[in-house]
DNA sequence: GGTAACTGCACT
DNA sequence: GTGCAGTTACCG
């Protein structure tokens, strides 16, 4: 009896194993191939693992149906990771692959196709048609018929025109529609039926008659295709050839080593990439180059391309088409051609084989981490599969994470600096503002800020104001009964968004129109307080207006304008004088005509109950200053700040990476944090109609007690800093030891005895958290 | 996640 | 004993 092996790609995302009919002897079953298998009474995709020849089992095992694929969709060392991270992070190993792989290659919906384009449904002719069924099987063995996914392509709604909209009042359904539309910029059609129900597909059409919304698809084609030539007339300055000098044995000797290459901004290190990628295709290897976000993914992929005439560049990123995902996906699976893929966290799971390089550029960012479904760190993965392959695996910061820089003074990993700028500028002169002495007389700005903004602008130069927190203001106070408005659905203040008139909630995107009456007392006597980039936006086109240009970049006016790399390149050519944002103006670009940076809050962030919040304002404020002097003239910062005596001050206003990463190793060292500790945090979410929550966190703690262990420190069980998210009560358990190992086993108790325990409480682990709130 | 099997409970 | 809702165990 011929038995495999299969891991089933959806709940309940288990083992099973099931035997091989002998019609199908003659296919490739080999590990990787996804396969239609039988589960209860229904059919579900699971993908081989091995087709061992075990004689007997002590269960009855189904036959299998058949398998969907003719080559397999993933490598050896893939499937080797992806059990890795499921042992890792205690999550079942189907779970781990669906959840890593696009969702097209995990459904059902299948159709064999003949040579006229004819379509059968697969999941139609198992139920009802079993004779059928067989006869296609046998052509599709044959090759007579594909299998294709009948999933049409995803379209785009996007708005056309702004309010007042040109509908009937009583026409909720396509007014909520277009509101979404105009508080969150275009969407995808399935996204829509899925957030307004199943109705909301014939309102969309209305909405298209009435010439209000417009379907588009967003496919773009970034392949080219021609002859492998490396433009290498670049000159490389004496620090980028030492470091390539470096590094390109391990590539060439095929040494799986890891490397820091921490460089300070604007020293050039995508040109070091570049040359790495190029040594890795002359071996005949494919190279990953992660970035941290789409919009750097794009500049980073026109300025690679530039490189490579005719080299296969993959872009891949979690925003891309479903259809031009799979087809990248499936491309890669069987090509044998060496590449490049540029891409965001989840290019890392593409199936690529025999990989020369992995190059993660601002290792430190914490969109690397997912925090959601799967929450695994991009630079994990990168290091098992660097592991597998003997691949040169480099980590790229100006602002190190300290894990890595710890890695690093520690040999565990190798350390490399870049420390001149390449165009031999000085780093950016960092000026720090106490608010408490200089108050803000000009808008946000205090004085010696704002004469320096007007000076910077007399000059003809650039400016960047940044403020990481967007909206007009994050909290509205109603004077007549002191309370602030909350969110119904979050134990979190609105934030108002004074041109589209609503108050937007930004953990769950409830919207509330306003100016409105006080839910509370009823009055009309709010008072925003605080600043966010909106604001800003407003006193700078209000104050320098009239003779400049004022461009604002947040996630607000980023979906929005959704021509966000023209805007940027825009920007960078001189078209504007002033840029107002939040953190999505720190990252990586390139603007040459900015010599000023300001700071308007440089405290926010700095007093969250989050360990790292310090490493993450250094690392904020650092990257944000590099934008500064990048171009001929040198630049100039300044942060204000009501907290002048914190400590990172005196590091920040010096760019002095190493000294303040020594000094948080010791506060961490003494506050038992990582990197000296390892972290898990246990979540738990209990739904708001769950009654006794009380009662049941009660028995969760006594059952914590119960079983805690002396190789590791439980804190909590306690109410998380935003207790009340989209209406789920959330309490959370933070658990430190010195390896990973008693924190999986505890809390694989937890999960095990709670998790299903009753409908209404859901419960996680997050290893390493990076947000705890 | 889906669902067959199982539980307790009101009502014949 | 029957019908039914609510809950649980398990899928090869």
């Amino acid at each position: 009896m011929h038995l495999i092996d299969v891991v089933l790609v959806s709940p309940p995302f288990k083992k099973y194993t099931y035997k091989v009919p002998t019609h199908l002897e003659s296919c490739n079953l080999s590990p990787g191939i996804r396969v239609i298998v039988p589960v209860q009474n229904r059919y579900t995709i699971g993908i081989v693992l091995n087709s061992n020849q075990k004689k007997d089992v002590d269960f009855k095992v189904k036959e299998l149906i058949m398998p969907i694929d003719k080559t397999p969709l993933f490598f050896k060392e893939q499937l080797e990771i992806f059990e890795d991270i499921s042992t890792h992070l205690l999550v079942e190993l189907g779970q781990v692959i669906s959840s890593v792989i696009p969702s097209e290659l995990t459904s059902l919906k299948l159709n064999f196709v003949d040579k006229n384009g004819n379509r059968s449904s697969i999941p139609h002719l198992l139920k009802k048609e079993p004779c059928i069924f067989n006869a296609f099987l046998k052509k599709w063995i044959d090759g007579d018929v594909k299998i294709c996914s009948h999933t049409k392509e995803d379209l785009v709604v996007e708005l056309i025109c702004s309010p007042p909209w040109p509908i009937k009042k009583n026409a909720k359904n396509q007014l909520n529609i277009l509101e979404y539309l105009y508080t969150h910029g275009p969407q995808k059609k399935s996204h829509i039926t899925f957030k307004f129900g199943k109705y909301s597909g014939n309102v969309l059409k209305s909405l298209l008659k009435k010439g209000l919304i417009q379907l588009s698809s967003k496919d773009k084609d970034w392949s080219s295709d021609s002859k492998f030539e490396y433009c290498s007339s670049y000159n490389l300055t004496e620090e980028q050839k030492q470091v390539i000098d470096v590094l390109i044995p391990y590539i060439e000797q095929n040494i799986f080593k890891t490397v820091l290459l921490h460089g300070v901004t604007g020293c050039g290190k995508t040109l070091v990439y570049s040359n790495l990628i190029k040594k890795s295709l002359e071996l005949n290897k494919n190279s990953i180059l992660l970035v941290p976000e789409v919009a750097l993914a794009e500049s980073t992929y026109q300025e690679i391309r530039q490189f490579f005439s005719g080299v296969k560049i993959y872009f891949y990123h979690g925003y891309l088409p479903k259809g031009e995902r799979v087809k990248i996906f499936k491309t890669l699976s069987s090509s044998n051609t060496p590449s490049i893929i540029i891409g965001t966290r989840s290019a890392i799971f593409l199936p690529v084989k025999n990989i020369g390089t992995i190059i993660i550029d601002e290792e430190h960012d914490s969109s690397y981490k997912q925090d959601e479904r799967l929450r695994y760190h991009v630079r994990e993965i990168a290091y098992l599969l660097a592991q597998k392959f003997k691949s040169l695996l480099v980590f790229g910061s100006a602002t190190p994470d300290l894990k890595t820089y710890y890695a690093a003074i520690n040999q565990k990993i190798g350390l490399l600096k870049m420390e001149k700028r390449v165009k031999g500028n000085p780093l950016p002169e960092i000026n720090i503002v106490n608010l408490n002495k200089e108050p803000p007389r000009h808008g946000p700005f205090s004085d010696i800020v704002f004469s320096e903004i007007k000076s910077t602008l007399d000059k003809g130069d650039q400016v960047i104001i940044l403020l990481n927190r967007r909206g007009f203001s994050p909290v509205v106070f109603c004077t007549s009964c002191r309370e602030v408005v909350k969110c119904p659905n979050c134990s979190v203040s609105m934030t108002y968004h004074k041109k589209i008139e609503r108050l937007i909630c930004h953990y769950c995107g409830e919207v509330i129109p306003f100016p409105c009456n006080c839910p509370v007392c009823g009055s009309m006597s709010y008072v925003p307080l605080d600043v966010g980039t909106e604001q800003v936006e407003e006193f700078v086109k209000e104050t320098f207006g009239s003779s400049h240009k004022i461009l604002r970049l947040d996630a607000d006016s980023y979906r929005r304008e959704k021509k966000d790399q023209d805007i940027l390149k825009s920007f960078s050519k001189g078209n504007y004088q002033i840029l107002v944002g939040t953190q999505m103006c720190s990252k990586g670009h390139n603007f040459p005509g900015v010599t000023l940076v300001v700071v308007v809050d440089g405290d926010i962030g700095l007093n969250l109950p989050d360990y790292r919040a310090t490493e993450r304002t250094f690392q904020l404020l650092i990257q944000v200053a590099g934008r500064s002097g990048r171009g001929e003239k040198p630049g100039r910062v300044f942060i204000q700040t009501r907290n002048p005596n914190h400590y990172c001050w005196e590091y920040i206003k010096n760019s002095d990476c190493e000294g303040f990463l020594h000094h948080e190793l010791k506060l961490r060292r003494m506050r038992r944090y990582p990197p000296f500790v390892k972290l898990g945090l246990l979540r738990f979410q209990i739904t708001e109609n769950y009654q006794q929550h009380l009662t049941l966190m009660e028995e969760i703690t006594n059952y914590i007690h119960k079983i805690k262990t002396n190789d590791l420190t439980v804190l909590g069980p306690a109410p998380a800093p935003i207790f009340i998210l989209n209406k789920n009560k959330r309490y959370q358990c933070l658990l430190k030891a010195d390896s990973y190992a008693p924190i999986r086993a505890f809390a694989a108790k937890i999960l095990k005895k709670f998790s299903n325990y009753k409908k209404g409480i859901k419960i996680h682990l997050d290893m390493d958290p990076y947000h705890m709130l």
